[in-house]
DNA sequence: ATGGCACCATACACAAATGTATCGATAGAA
DNA sequence: TTCTATCGATACATTTGTGTATGGTGCCAT
């Protein structure tokens, strides 16, 4: 949470780099979504004009691949380093997970209305869905991996993980009931617990 | 699913009403979202010049106020439909639930798109998650209420049409593992008679 | 038939956004 | 110090969209 790599003056005329320009579009379709990504609304917010733009970037088109490829690769490395981790308990892991999982949509939901646009996006741009369908399976492996690991049938395990991603995917959208993350969490793991009663009276 | 009130020549230069461009408005939505809502476009696939447009409305904000209007009362008018039915067995009410809500999506899933830009529209305008929020709570007491006649737990069975709810949300939104309403509904009607199971052997 | 209403076309003014071309400024290396 | 690459400003051309004003046309009842 320093200075970037380019050790800046930090004080003024912060002559801006690829990342600055990246940043104000992501917080544009966060605000506004993909359709509101305007690059002189950009230089606006950030005190320039659109000369600098068309510097670091081709044209429009490239800034929003940009910006896509980098939510890409930023996704793959957070999946990548939650599989790391891994507890003894298994339900404790499933839990960890959940937390995590729902953690990810971020301080002020920035990360959760990012992804809800790039939804929206997939909707209209083949690429776009299918850089979305690679990253929804990711992620699903991982909640099949855990609760494989608690109940022993393996399409119970498959359902679940469907279930519950979908679950999460669709509390986002949705933020009626529970209307924050906490809660959305909470009412998760108390299905779990529920579930996991049912699955001990079951077997024993 | 015949002719409209107004008996129409249905042969050539067939004047246009109101419903005509909030067709063709949601069309557009279905196709490119609330911002890809342009007169001149809706005109041209109309096959009329944007005068006419200025007749039918007085500018781009009410045809979308109208739009917004006649889903939320065509939403109430089915959800009044699918209350008014009632069988014996709670269950086979469930999966008649379940059915409807996932057949609700549409023919080619445009009730599905238009809902989902509509939520990506009430993440920018208030009034518009106002109404998505009345309609989300209206769904959800449904599920509700069916799931209070399967099992006895009234927290279960809240927490249960949570779930649910939230999972058709959530698959519309991620169409990765079930890619089709029917998949989707296969493998919830799945978790439900998994849940009955240990329903009847944990009462038991 | 004809007057009037409902519906649409045409033309204009305006705004917002993209992209290009050119010139200016500034910091760091030579 | 001066040169140069990097970054930004300015001005222009073009596109696309909205909204308004005004005129035109077919159809129906009187």
């Amino acid at each position: 949470m320093g200075q970037p790599q380019t050790p800046r003056k930090s004080k003024v005329a912060p002559r801006l780099g690829r990342d600055d320009w990246l940043d104000a579009a992501f917080q544009a379709v966060v605000d506004h979504g993909f359709d509101g990504v305007r690059v002189l609304v950009l230089a606006d917010t950030l005190g320039v004009t659109r000369g600098s733009f068309y510097w670091h970037f081709k044209d429009h088109a490239e800034l929003v691949q940009a910006l896509l490829l980098r939510w890409r690769d930023r996704e793959l490395a957070l999946n990548q380093s939650i599989q790391g981790q891994s507890h003894a308990d298994p339900v404790k892991e499933l839990e960890a997970l959940l937390e995590a999982a729902l953690a990810h949509a971020g301080e002020d939901l920035q990360n959760m209305r990012f992804e809800l646009a790039l939804r929206g996006l997939g909707r209209r741009d083949a690429a776009v869905a299918d850089m979305l369908l690679a990253v929804d399976h990711m992620r699903m492996a991982l909640f099949e991996n855990k609760f494989k690991r608690i109940t022993p049938d393996p399409k119970a395990a498959t359902d679940l993980a469907s279930l519950f991603y979908l679950a999460i995917v669709g509390s986002y959208q949705a933020l009626s009931r529970p209307q924050t993350p906490s809660a959305t969490k909470q009412y998760l793991q108390s299905i779990i617990s529920h579930y996991l009663v049912q699955q001990q009276l079951q077997t024993r």
